[in-house]
DNA sequence: CGTATAGTGATACCCGTTATCATTTACGTC
DNA sequence: GACGTAAATGATAACGGGTATCACTATACG
């Protein structure tokens, strides 16, 4: 499946770009993908990149992350609700449910009174392979 | 308390930094420190503001976090480990802690031998104060 | 096929943050 | 208190991720 979604037309930058995001297994910045693409020849601006990025993560087709110095960071994902442990070196990334943080937070925010309540949680890590 | 760590001077700036973040209960952005820095007739340079924070957060004497755009703000805070439930209209800060994620983020890193492991846990909601 | 319209890309721009570097300040020592 | 030195400051340039602009191109659909 490489559509992107509703009212979105398809064209080959964008059909490229979910080629890509569909070989890497872990989180990639906005500026790594425009790399890989350019390395396959894929001449794609890095407007449109970022563009069909944001379209895909409203469309929820791919999940974001913001590093520890704050870069996003994209990867193709289940559409549950998730949580990722991330290597921190080759991006890689595993996907992690815990109900247990949901109900948690849901509760805290009650609590204290929040409302429109949203939450991020990642995990980063060095993992085996990528150990000194 | 104002003093920031070993090994750094005490300076005007530093204390009138500290003092504004002691006055306010809520995450506030180097931006808008530097403007209340200036508001109370402190003038201190904007890049002292960013370096002061990075040696406070350094010191661990106040918790950054990033907002869902990665502006980073800045708080004092206690210094056991803990995470925030903030408002993202005004910035008030609620400390909240949860041994169970940390135990669940430890358990799921070793099950997928990560090592060097660390997480970011933030809550952002609208507080009963700023409900439209 | 032809047209309306979404998409593209080069580039300028925005904004938060960091680096540079000459000047000033804090602080231990005499 | 005066000195000397290393740290700190501040104005500003530079940097980097991300977005806006706008002329041009390509897609979808009748």
């Amino acid at each position: 499946m490489t559509s992107i979604g509703v009212g979105a037309r398809s064209t080959k930058q964008r059909e490229a770009l979910v080629h890509v995001l569909d070989e890497v297994d872990g989180f990639r910045s906005a500026q790594q993908l425009h790399a890989l693409l350019g390395e396959r020849g894929a001449k794609v601006g890095i407007a449109t990149v970022y563009r069909s990025l944001q379209l895909l993560a409203d469309a929820a087709l791919v999940d974001v992350i913001h590093s520890e110095e704050g870069e996003a960071s994209y990867r193709r994902c289940s559409t549950r609700h998730h949580h990722h442990l991330v290597c921190r070196v080759c991006g890689r990334a595993v996907e992690a449910q815990a109900p247990a943080v949901e109900t948690w937070v849901a509760a805290i925010a009650a609590e204290h009174g929040f409302s429109d309540v949203s939450h991020d949680l990642e995990i980063f890590g060095t993992c085996a392979d990528c150990l000194p």
